[in-house]
DNA sequence: TTCGTTTTTCGTCACCATGACGATAAAGCC
DNA sequence: GGCTTTATCGTCATGGTGACGAAAAACGAA
C-alpha cells in the first residue's frame, strides 16, 4: 500500500488539448465540443482527451485530431502551443494538458463527431466561457497564429492546396482583424521568396478580373516578414 | 485497490527541466548539473525536478531556479519553452517534463548548489551528450533564445542593470554566432523606441573612448525587429 | 609630450522594402 | 456597349539597412 501511496506523489492526469483554427466565410472560427458530464456539463470546451500509457504527446494530439474532425493531422498546420497545470484548474484533481494549435484550411468534410458529439465550429468572437482554463489557452492559440503569420508562411495553412492572393490577403485579414491594401499585399507576397508559387490556373470568382492560382512555396520561413501595422 | 489501479491510468510524472543560458567572457554557457543516481549516473543533464502537489509549473521551474543558482526569478527573463513526454524518454517510467528557459545575466554570486551537488556553468558548445533527451531540450532553448532577439528586447536580460551597446551587441554576436557592424549596430539599438535608455553615466573599459551606459527600456517587442544577417 | 592604438559614436551614401495611391486588365451584369 | 467589381501592374516618396569613412576620447609606449 505504501508502495502504491508513493507512486502517485508528484503525479498528474495528462491530456491534451486542441486549438483548432479555421477560417469560414471569413471568419475566424474554433471547434468546440459540447461538455456532456461534469465538471463544467452543457458548457463549451476545447476537443482534448487523455494522453494513452505508451503514446506519445504529439500522437495523442493527433489522435484526438482525427477523432473530433476526421482530418488527416498532415493537412494544415500543427504544433504544440504550451502547457498548463495550475493546480485546481480541473476540480477532480491534479490534470496537467499540453494543448496544441492547428491551422486548417475550411474542411469540405463535416465534423463528423463520432467521439465527441457535439463538436462544432464556432465564431472565434462568440467563444468565450469556456470550461476549465480553455479561454486562456484558446487566447493564446490565437496569439501565436496571428505572430506566426507575420515571420512564417502559415497562413497558406489555412487554404486549400490552390488558392488566390485574395484568398491569401482574407486569412491575413481576417486573422489580424485589419484591412490590408490589395495592391501592396499583392506585391509583398509574390516577390516574397518562396511563399507561394503560380500553379498555371486561373479562377473566376463572384465578380471581376479572375484571378491566378497559387500554392505553397518550399519556404518555411519569410525573408522579409510581413509585419502587422 | 481498483480504485487506487485506476487513478493510475493514464498518469505520469511530472517534472520540470531548466534551460539555464548566460554569456561569461564572450561564451554562452549553460548550467548543468553532474547526476549522481541512476538513470544517466554521472552524465551531465539540465537541472530540474519534480513538480510538487498543489505547485504551479511555473512556481516549480522559479523554485528549482533558486535552489541550483541562487536567483532570484525575477532577475533575468524566464519563460517556458516546451513540454517533452515521449514514452521512454525516462526508464523509470512515464514521466512528462515541462521545460522552462531562462536568460540570465553573468551572475556574481557563485552557484552556490545547495540541492544538486555539482551544478555548474559549461560552455554550451561542449554541452553534449546530456542525460535523457537533454540534448534536444537544450537545442531548442538556444533556437529560442536566437530567435526571440530578433523581435524582443531580451538580450538585455543577458546584461548586468547598466551596460554598454558593445556589451549588447557582445550579446547578438555570441548567441547568434555572428560579427555585427558596431557602427549600424549602435545606431540600430538607440533609435529603436524603448529597447534602450540612456543612464547619464559612463564607463572606461580595457581601452579606446568611455562608453555610455544604458538601462532596459520599457519596450516589449522591437519595432522595427533587429534581423539575423 | 606626442604618437599610435583602440573603442565609441556620428555621418554619408546607395539600395531596398514599404505605404499611399493611380491606372489598366478582365471578368459579370444590366 | 457602359458600369461595376476585382486583379494586377506602376509610380513615388519615405524610411530602414548595409557598407564604410571619420571624429572623439581614452590608454600605453617612445
Amino acid at each position: 500500500m505504501v508502495i502504491i501511496v508513493n507512486m502517485t506523489l508528484n503525479m498528474a492526469a495528462v491530456t491534451v488539448d486542441l486549438v483548432l483554427l479555421t477560417i469560414r466565410q471569413s471568419e475566424l472560427q474554433v471547434l468546440l465540443v459540447r461538455r456532456g458530464i461534469e465538471p463544467f456539463r452543457g458548457r463549451w470546451a476545447l476537443p482534448g482527451g487523455f494522453v494513452l500509457d505508451d503514446e506519445d504527446l504529439g500522437a495523442a494530439a493527433a489522435r484526438e485530431l482525427r477523432e473530433e474532425t476526421g482530418v488527416d493531422p498532415s493537412t494544415g498546420h500543427f504544433e504544440q502551443l504550451a502547457t498548463y497545470g495550475t493546480p485546481g484548474r480541473d476540480p477532480r484533481g491534479r490534470v496537467v494538458t499540453v494543448a496544441y494549435l492547428a491551422m486548417l484550411p475550411d474542411l469540405p468534410a463535416p465534423v463528423a463527431g463520432s467521439d465527441a458529439a457535439g463538436a462544432e465550429w464556432r465564431p472565434f468572437d462568440e467563444a468565450t466561457g469556456l470550461a476549465f482554463d480553455h479561454d486562456r489557452i484558446l487566447a493564446d492559440g490565437a496569439e501565436r497564429a496571428r505572430a506566426k503569420l507575420e515571420y512564417t508562411p502559415l497562413a497558406t495553412a489555412f487554404c486549400p492546396p490552390e488558392f488566390t492572393v485574395a484568398d491569401l490577403r482574407d486569412v491575413y485579414e481576417t486573422v489580424w482583424r485589419t484591412r490590408l491594401d490589395p495592391r501592396n499585399f499583392h506585391r509583398k507576397v509574390t516577390t516574397a521568396e518562396g511563399f507561394i508559387e503560380p500553379t498555371g490556373h486561373s479562377v473566376t470568382r463572384d465578380r471581376g478580373r479572375p484571378a491566378q492560382l497559387f500554392r505553397r512555396g518550399p519556404a518555411t520561413l519569410l525573408h522579409p516578414p510581413l509585419l502587422r501595422p
